[in-house]
DNA sequence: TTGAAAGCGCTAACAA
DNA sequence: TTGTTAGCGCTTTCAA
């Protein structure tokens, strides 16, 4: 019974090679101080025990533990999710480890991963949120690791970032459909008092609309819905509005939205026109399909764990506020 | 200039009220074997100095790092992010953090992945996919570390498991095709090979034909679909089978051979239809909604996960193969 | 090229 | 109730 196969330590190698216990890590490590034929009788011994070092003493040894805090809203958002996937892909390719921590967007909950992960000595930490508050900006400079905004504003340009440009990206949607003809253009956005809303979509929306001597009418603009029912709830108040067209921050609202005034016997494109941000699976599945910002998610992840990477290692940055291109995806949602 | 606040430690602490460390220690793990007045003294210099236990020091002294390993083979797949969202939130509620890794349900990944989970000391692990290699398996065992399946199933019994019955609920989504008179069934797997599909999904489906007395018509099974693209790129091939009714194991793939029927001219339910497995968002999303299987995906994680946390505590499991009841939801896309 | 020895920051006997 | 003392398994100077 009991099979108590203790796991094979440094000493052991060292003890069965006949060395000490500083070559063996010198093996480990690939240092190249090391004549080949010790290197060489070093390795047959951790492949005969089967040793695999401990990487929590080597963390508490070394002061890195190869793993980096990933916090975000929530993994069953596609948005996130995919972005989430581009992290850890690039992590994996340098060797790191992710804990994850999912928020809910809840300022207090990301302020508790953000110690949290700090507690465990994180090499670095990812962070994805539609708001940065000052508490966790102040949690995050506490913990000294370095850090990497994702598909997330900081107003204060104090943390690097990866996103693509929201403002004018809004800007250009709300500008196309001016231009299509649409005099009353509705805008969803997730919240009346984060900045990736109201700094960056909505700003752009406005500026598509001042550009165009048009005036801002604050009944067309909805903020709150999340989900894709929260969309369809509020596909009746759009259409009181007399809107012909919709700019939607997420894919699942959009639908929700495109549903719902399909189920009152609106036409899209035809009675109203619909845009969405995200270009995520949903887009595609609708029916009309939605047309749709194209943010490039995969990539902005990847992008950001690979300047946290850098960061890591002590690599100055050239450009701490990165931008990716985006680019807009024409499907039947839009005349 | 070179803020170089270095962390406070247990011995800063000790010193700062003049104790031992083993009395701060006591403290922090609220060891009941402390006057209350020297712990308050220590409790006002914790704060004071702002200390924080270093989890890695903590997990090297005591073999315990309060990590939870947790293997999917993909974030971005709403069934397996549900999942793992219930797992990660009753992992927070007992303070475990979770060490997330994507496989893309490859063999050789899941290997890697649980090697390298295991090299960070978790004290546990959950592990999701289609498949459960024998390599994989005997990786497992050599962690030592208690292990949990959950939405996966182990055909040897030897894991403790949670999923839902899917032969039967197979078996009986099939059973009311045929009851309704449909003749001719198709069934959509992901894999030829894997036991979920073959000794589950696919059991079902040919128990309820041969209870039915009903030949089983090897043309009408396809298997290896895995996306949204690759069901619409199935439409035509199901179509050509004559089927009235398609069962698919999931909601992407069943939205993707639902818009490819329609696109084709065919009217579901009226010629064709479908019932899919997973009741994701993505069933309720399509024209005519998807009717569904709902397996209780959030359950399904936090169940496992709390089975897993009774094994961290050497507790015994009461039972170790956990089947949660599973519905059918009806919609619009079966008659 | 190799080894000795001092930690990393904490927990956990064992004593007192 | 509190303190002393070994470690946990490794990395990393510093010497040799």
């Amino acid at each position: 019974m009991g099979e108590e196969k203790k796991n094979a330590t440094i000493y052991d190698v060292a003890a069965a090679v006949g060395v000490s216990l500083a070559t063996v890590s010198r093996v480990v490590n690939a240092s190249q101080n090391v004549r080949p034929a010790t290197r060489d009788k070093v390795l047959a011994a951790i492949s005969d025990l089967g040793y695999r070092p401990n990487a929590v003493a080597r963390g508490l040894a070394s002061k890195k533990t190869t793993t980096v805090g990933v916090v975000m809203p929530d993994m069953t958002n596609l948005f996130y999710s995919e972005l989430t996937r581009g992290i850890d892909d690039v992590a994996n390719m340098y060797q790191y480890d992710v804990l994850l921590t999912n928020t809910d967007d809840d300022p207090k909950r990301a302020l508790t991963a953000v110690r949290n992960l700090a507690d465990k000595q994180i090499d670095g930490l990812l962070f994805m949120g539609s708001q940065l508050s000052d508490e966790v900006l102040r949690a995050i400079q506490a913990t000294g690791v370095p850090v990497v905004l994702a598909g997330s504003v900081d107003q204060g340009r104090v943390l690097p970032s990866v996103n693509i440009d929201y403002r004018a990206a809004f800007c250009e949607v709300t500008a196309d459909f001016l231009k299509a003809g649409n005099e009353r253009i509705a805008l969803i956005l997730g919240s009346t008092d984060r900045a990736i809303d109201q700094d960056y979509r909505r700003a752009g929306y406005v500026q598509a609309l001042e550009d165009a001597k048009q005036p801002v009418d604050e009944g067309l603009i909805f903020a709150g819905a999340r989900s894709y029912q929260d969309g369809k709830d509020l596909a009746e108040a759009i259409d009181q509005t007399g809107a012909s067209a919709v700019v939607a921050y997420d894919d699942e609202v959009a639908l929700g939205i495109l549903n719902g005034l399909q189920d009152m016997g609106k036409r899209v494109p035809e009675d109203v026109s619909i845009v969405s941000a995200n270009n995520t699976t949903f887009t595609m599945v609708a029916r009309p399909e939605i047309s749709s910002i194209d943010q490039p998610k995969y990539d902005i992840g990847a992008v950001a764990m690979r300047l946290l990477t850098k960061l890591m290692d002590k690599e100055k940055l050239d450009e701490a506020q990165v931008l990716l291109p985006y680019t807009m995806v024409k499907r039947q949602s839009t005349k």
